[in-house]
DNA sequence: GTGTATATCTCGGGG
DNA sequence: CCCCGAGGTATACAC
């Protein structure tokens, strides 16, 4: 990793143009060739970049950041405060826990925590337009999908009210009721699912992945 | 801005749990106090970070970064490669061009490159749940909503019909009918559409930008 | 590759 | 403060 104090200005041209004027800044230049300039505050986003792959062309006073899109990062360096590289290797990688896949795990291995009766049918049920997180049946058979959010707000409800829409097309579910599942569901969400005569529950993930562990207590 | 190159391992407890295992990685701490730890290359987001603002607890071998929320993000050090501090200055700041507002505002401009009769009636039209980009009305002085998009994609077309849910609602408005405006639509989100009964509209931003310059010039 | 959903999204604006 | 929407979103994953 080559990390670069220097005064600079910068132009993204691509997507759209960008432009940061003559300032002091840190140009940090990954083991990939990835480009980022980053301001002493505000954001953990940098103010510019370039992602991996691309070509760096470094001219004095300037670097040209180029990659297949044909989008370009132009720095014009005017004075380099510090210039210093350092190894690091490759990194093992960050350990998730507690993201919505593991909510939805525990959901899909004990459906009866969200409403008494649920068996799972599958995991991510295909629709043409997009995969259900869940589809289970109720004690009367009847089809039940399930959408799964860790905050539950207005756009996760009408993603199930489209894969509800296209779930009734089919004679074999048909007919189908959602619940929208979620550790908090927002008030606006409520409302809308109500409207769309979705069903609401709020479950906790501390307590699910309480009762998963005793299940795994009893084997 | 300090930068750290350091062996340690992170962890994050907050949102979510993140564990990072002992590896070399940057440090970044920025004026703002907001901590950053960059891996020599994927992305230019960092696999562990914590914003402004927050508290840092610094003690041998082990500083912990505790935010207003309670999160907390503790980094343990092995090995301190390299510890330097360089003075950055407030950032001038970015300047954009081509993002979703500028194409809005030569939309309002002339509204007839939309649709022929279109006159604005107010940019950023209020509904209860979120405001309407543009709102017009036609020659034969019928309500029309205007979403805006830089490309349009099925979540543009979900708003447009939340909006015109809403605006039905008004005597003052209805009937409104929508129209779908961007600069490329992708053809799901044209389907849909379609089947909301919403018209799509797509523009040249350059294009655009042209008939304005002519505009200006008759002054 | 496109299409779809997630994110400790981040960031900014308006009430 | 929350709500809402934009983002050069980036990133992962399925088809």
């Amino acid at each position: 990793m080559r990390l670069v104090i220097a005064r600079c200005s910068v132009d993204y041209d691509g997507r759209l143009s960008a432009h940061l004027p003559m300032a002091t800044r840190l140009i940090m230049v990954k083991a990939d060739g990835c480009v980022a300039i980053h301001a002493d505050g505000g954001a953990y986003k940098p103010l510019n970049w370039m992602n991996a792959p691309n070509r760096l062309s470094e001219e004095e006073g300037r670097w040209v950041v180029t990659n297949p899109k044909g989008e370009t990062l132009t720095i014009t360096l005017e004075e380099v405060l510090s210039d210093s590289a350092h190894e690091l290797g490759v990194d093992p990688g960050l350990q998730k826990d507690g993201v919505e896949a593991h909510l939805q795990e525990l959901l899909a291995a004990d459906p009866t925590s969200i409403a008494d009766g649920l068996k799972l049918v599958r995991r991510e049920w295909p629709t043409d337009i997009g995969p259900v997180d869940l589809l289970c049946r109720d004690a009367d058979g009847a089809a039940v999908a399930i959408e799964v959010k860790r905050r539950g707000e207005i756009d996760g409800v009408e993603q199930l009210v489209r894969y509800l829409e296209r779930m009734e097309l089919d004679p074999n579910l048909r007919p189908v009721r959602g619940i929208f599942v979620a550790q908090v569901i927002k008030p606006q969400a409520k409302v809308l699912a109500e409207a769309r005569g979705i069903a609401c529950v709020e479950v906790d993930y501390d307590e699910l992945r309480g009762i998963e562990s005793d299940i795994l207590k009893l084997f």
